[in-house]
DNA sequence: TGTACATCAGTGAACGCGCGTTCACTGATGTAC
DNA sequence: TGTACATCAGTGAACGCGCGTTCACTGATGTAC
């Protein structure tokens, strides 16, 4: 019945992965649970990734190439990039909450920096928009990635879900709204 | 030698438990792990505490109860409890990264649930004080909390580390300083 | 003050289980000629 | 177009290990009289 070759095994284990960790985190599951949610024998997954810690890099890498996409897709726009950070944190918790846990995977994987540095440069670009002087440029850039990350650990914690109705983004927005009010309104004329 | 009594095993178990997860996170060790660090038999420690779960939902209550602490002792300074939250995380860290997990222990457990509304406490009644109006109290409190939060997180994870000098405290300042000093300037006469 | 006994804290052997890893293998695919 | 062979993808049995859990036990402590 079923072929003796998957066809596409990588990328089943990788989905697999990620339902897996949405279900009981990076760490409830083995490389034979991967194995048998993917229906092949327990040793297949060895042959694409070595071990848990290559499925584990393939997943970071993979989440924050999508993760850049989303953020440069915002365009310019810095309100949005941050609402997308968030956006991505909830509909995709299978990626993120990996992504923030290096001690996790090979964090020094070319393919993971790459992807990295290009959702990094999103915020230094758009913190470099917001910040009055130069000076400020770093503190105002770690100030905007604490508060949308903040919002989004909290928010997958289950800390703020609990009494609140709606979606990430939507509460995100009033929150980002109120506290980045001031920023937003005394942007420096040029810079 | 050794006698056969340990004298305080309770403590002993949840000292080791957080040093194994300062060097393994809270997925990285066993019971038999602890039970060995403390130097009993591998039994013991179910003695005491049931389950692994129950070694968790011991270690947040106590993490909570030490966090709530910090906080109020800061003494109605919201931006020195800004600094405390972030302090808190990067020198206990240990309590810090099984306490924003709540899939990991019993989160309804009384003695954790006081604890943690004791410390929300400080965030909602100096965000009250921060708010321009009763409405935007929420999203004020929402906004704090994601800052300080997503801050501690960030340094935990190494995102922010690797590229700065100091401590936690002495960057965390210098970012809220930056982020809230529209709304510090802006405090409303009397609320 | 002394003894008896209940309770509590910790032991150690035994079990079954899921895990990662190794290994000789087999089926399918791609390429050279 | 057809055949031979190398390479690649996946199999399945076997192993040793650490785990949680059970159980009958033993040593220490506290309390009643």
């Amino acid at each position: 019945m079923s072929p003796y070759h998957h066809g596409n095994l990588r990328r089943a284990i990788i989905d697999a992965a990620l339902t897996a960790t949405e279900e009981a985190g990076p760490s409830g599951w083995s490389l034979r649970e991967l194995a048998r949610r993917a229906g092949v024998s327990h040793t297949a997954p060895v042959h694409h990734f070595g071990d848990k810690t290559g499925v584990l890099t393939a997943v970071a890498a993979e989440g924050y190439r999508l993760f850049a996409d989303a953020l440069e897709q915002t365009a310019g726009d810095f309100f949005e990039a941050g609402v997308a950070y968030v956006r991505f944190a909830e509909q995709n918790r299978g990626y993120f909450d990996v992504m923030f846990r290096p001690d996790l995977y090979r964090a020094d994987d070319p393919a993971v920096t790459a992807a990295r540095e290009r959702a990094r440069g999103v915020l230094v670009t758009g913190a470099r928009g917001l910040s009055p002087t130069p000076e400020q440029d770093r503190a105002v850039m770690l100030g905007v990635w604490s508060i949308v990350h903040g919002f989004a650990s909290l928010w997958l914690s289950g800390a703020i879900t609990e009494s609140t109705t709606g979606d990430a983004a939507t509460t995100a927005r009033s929150v980002f709204q109120v506290m980045l009010d001031q920023l937003l309104r005394n942007l420096p004329p040029s810079r």
